[in-house]
DNA sequence: TAACAAAACGACACTAATGTCGTTTTGGTT
DNA sequence: AACCAAAACGACATTAGTGTCGTTTTGTTA
C-alpha cells in the first residue's frame, strides 16, 4: 500500500482554500460568489475544489463553523479570565477584548446576513439559523440572568428579552454595515448609545 | 388612427402584474423569485410581462417606490392629524396607526433586506439604499430634534444618533422576522423594551 | 527507480434563468 | 363589418452557473 500524499498536505490545502473562499465571501457576498470564483482565489481546479467541498453551501458551512467555535472559544476565554462583574463581561461579549464601541465590524458579517435570509425557506439553513440563534441568545440571557440574581443587574426586564434586543441591535448594525459605506456609517456612536439603553434596561448606574 | 386599447387597461394590467408580483416576493423572496414566477401569478406571458417591466429588478422597484410612496402619505397624515405630541407623532411612525407596538411586521420586509444587501456592491442599488435609508433618517431625525427644541423632550443625545437607532431597531427585528418563524419571535416584547430605551434617550417619564 | 493510489485537472453535459423577436390576437375606430 | 395599432404570446438563442467523470500528474513506498 502506498499512501500518496500526507494528511498534513491535505488538511493545510483544506485551510488554504476555507481562507480563500472567506476572501471572495467578504468580496462579493455570498449569493454572487461563485465557485469559480473560490477555484481562482484558491489556485486549485474545478475538480480539485469538488474533492474538497460538495458545494458552496457547505464552503460556507465550514467557514461558519470554524469562525462560531473561534468566537465561543474567545468568549469562554474572556469570561474565566474576567470574574470581574457580569456587566464588563457583557460589554466584552459585544464588543470584544477592550469591551469598548469601536467602528468595526466583522467583514463577513453581509454575507451571513445574505446565507440565511435568502435561505430562510429551506428547511436545513432555516434549522442551522435558529440553533445559531439560540445559541447567541442562551450566552447573552445566561450572563444577564445570573447577574440579575446576583443583584448587579436590575430584574425589572426579562432576562430573554433584553439578550434579544442585543442580538437584534447587532443585526441592525450589521445591516447597515452592509447598506451603507463607511463615511455615512455611526457604528461607534451608535453602540455608545446602545449601551446608554443597556444601562437603563439593567439598572446600572452611570459609571466608568 | 385607432387608439387601440384604453390607457385604464393597461394602468389595470399593470397594477395587476404588480400585485401578482408583491405576492410572489413575499413568498419567494427576492433572489430566488423569477420572472417565470410572477408570468404565473399574474397570468401573463413572457412577452407580455416584458412589456411592462424589463427586469425583475424594475418590478421590484416599482413596488419600492410606490408602498414608499403610501408610507410617506400615511406619515404626512399622521403628523397632519396629530398635532398633539412629537412622542405620539414619533410612536405611530414607528408602529403604525394605533401607536402601539404589535407582533407584526411588513410582510415584504425580508425580500427588502436581500435586495439591498445582496446588492451593496451595485453602484445603482446602493445609491438607491442610500437616498431611502437617508429619507428614514430625516423624518425620524426631524421629529426628534423638533421635540428637543420644544423642550418635549431632553437634548441629553444627538437627535441623529437617536434616529438612526430607531432605523437600527427596525432593521434588526426585519432580519429576525425574516429568519425565525412566528413562535420564536418576541417581536412585541422587543419593540416594549425598545420604548423604554426610547423614554431613556429621550428623557420622557413613565407615562401611558 | 518502478509501481500505483489518490490528488488534481479541465472538458463536458446539464440546468435554470434571462431577454428578444416574429407572429397572433384583441378590441376600439371608422 | 373591415381595419389596424399595439397588446399579448411563446419559441428561441444566449448566458452563467453547477457537478461529474475520465485522464493526467504527483510523490511516497517498496
Amino acid at each position: 500500500m502506498s499512501p500518496k500524499v500526507s494528511q498534513e498536505h491535505m488538511e493545510q490545502r483544506r485551510a488554504d482554500i476555507l481562507k480563500a473562499a472567506q476572501e471572495v465571501f467578504i468580496e462579493h457576498g455570498y449569493e454572487r460568489a461563485t465557485m469559480k470564483h473560490i477555484m481562482d482565489a484558491a489556485n486549485i481546479s474545478r475538480g480539485g475544489l469538488y474533492q474538497y467541498f460538495s458545494s458552496k453551501e457547505a464552503v460556507f458551512e465550514t467557514i461558519l463553523e470554524e469562525s462560531l467555535a473561534m468566537e465561543l472559544d474567545e468568549t469562554l476565554d474572556m469570561v474565566k479570565e474576567n470574574a470581574t462583574s457580569y456587566w464588563d463581561m457583557l460589554m466584552k461579549i459585544i464588543f470584544g477584548e477592550d469591551g469598548e464601541p469601536d467602528d468595526d465590524m466583522d467583514p463577513l458579517s453581509p454575507a451571513k446576513l445574505e446565507f440565511f435570509i435568502i435561505g430562510r425557506n429551506d428547511d436545513h439553513r432555516r434549522e442551522y439559523g435558529k440553533v445559531r440563534y439560540n445559541n447567541g441568545l442562551k450566552i447573552y440571557a445566561t450572563i444577564i440572568e445570573h447577574g440579575q440574581k446576583s443583584g448587579e443587574f436590575s430584574p425589572r426586564f426579562d432576562h430573554q428579552i433584553i439578550a434579544r434586543s442585543i442580538i437584534s441591535f447587532i443585526d441592525g448594525l450589521a445591516v447597515e454595515h452592509a447598506m451603507l459605506s463607511k463615511e455615512d456609517l455611526k457604528i461607534k456612536e451608535q453602540s455608545m448609545l446602545f449601551v446608554e439603553y443597556l444601562k437603563l434596561a439593567l439598572g446600572i448606574s452611570g459609571r466608568d
